[in-house]
DNA sequence: CGCAAGATTGAAGATATTCAAACAGCGTGG
DNA sequence: CCACGCTGTTTGAATATCTTCAATCTTGCG
């Protein structure tokens, strides 16, 4: 969707399933940096800042609306409340890679994979993409490992201890949280950085 | 400077000495989330998501210019390249923060550390705080090791070995690149996440 | 069926943590 | 002026967490 070092001629808005960012690291590694849910800008501030500095991509399956950077700076212009959305989505943004850093620098593996979920799930509700508490969930061990900073051996066995311990259920495709108040426990999880109640004024005074 | 949860009535911008963003866990470990040198904003962002999700902390000798959060948005309401130049500044902050992922995410001790010195390192040149590669480094060891993710025991130990490889010199309150090239090289440190080269348009197009 | 991608398991090893103690620099007060 | 206490740095040894490597198992699918 987006390659790193590429100028972004685009915006893209997820409509149907997941998209990720990524960035490459020299001796091959890989590190996800966010998940993507339908209804949400992917890469808002790529347009601005003229260079994408990482990937995007979209698992299979997946439906993005690509929206011409122009036309989007378009409406930025003419409308200041929708300027102001968008502002404030791009700063959301920033506020989950906050959570990132903390969850990959200072939380163990457990943690870091309970958080992870809790935020994925409580965004998928919020869209209204999960029935109590059941998601479609197609993303790789290898991927959540990279996402967490961990190695796809040692996130398979993280994901067996939150089995066990009756937290959650991850079939196949598809995961479902059994125990909420004991997944946020364990993922020292508090929801403030979704910043899901910004006020609805026409422009903060 | 700024707690978390309380709601944001003020802007402040750094003019002189060190400033850094820490969100702390309930188990009483710490994660330095940025830090931000002078011409730099720290928090431009609260003001618009009206409660903050972290704390800002000033070392010792700072000094920082606070700005009623309605004069800059006022500032931002009157003048179209003033609110892009905003825009633009709160995006930066998030590439960075993109960038901290990958780095306690996906690096070893050694190379987070560099990496870390690398940013400051060109940050600090950039305002032309540093002449010819030294600097005045007020960052504790400890302070370090919790923007790395890392303890201050190891964190102690990886400077050692930087500064026995003749890349750093770190005394009481300096710090000296002795060799920026290695340094850059341990670090896997690509400045294009910075984006210092931002183009100078009155609007992308 | 048979392939390919993903998940799981085991054992060995590396990297980083923990705990505890010693050491250095520095400003304060006797 | 020096002892004292404080903060920050350094060191060592034991331990924990996570990684690596390699193999096996499972599942979906042409």
């Amino acid at each position: 969707m987006v390659r790193e070092g590429q100028r972004s001629t685009d915006c893209t808005l997820m409509l149907r399933g997941l998209a990720f960012r990524q960035k490459l690291l020299r001796n091959g590694s890989r590190q996800i940096i966010s998940f993507h849910i339908p209804t949400e800008f992917v890469d808002l501030q790529n347009g601005l800042l003229g260079v994408a500095d990482h990937n995007v991509q979209s698992l299979e399956g997946s439906e993005a609306a690509v929206i011409p950077r122009s036309a989007v700076f378009q409406l930025a212009t003419d409308s200041a409340p929708i300027r102001l959305a968008m502002w404030i989505d791009t700063l959301i943004d920033a506020s989950i890679f906050r959570e990132w850093v903390v969850n990959v620098g200072r939380r163990d593996s457990r943690a870091r994979i309970a958080h992870l979920l809790c935020e994925l799930a409580l965004r998928l509700q919020r869209t209204s993409l999960g029935g109590n508490g059941s998601f479609d969930f197609p993303v790789t061990q290898e991927q959540l490992a990279d996402a967490t900073g961990l190695t796809a051996v040692h996130t398979n066995r993280t994901l067996q201890a939150l089995r066990r311990d009756k937290l959650i259920e991850l079939n196949s495709r598809t995961l479902t949280v059994l125990d909420w108040d004991g997944l946020k426990q364990t993922a020292d999880f508090d929801e403030l950085y979704l910043h899901q109640h910004i006020p609805h004024q026409p422009m903060p005074a």
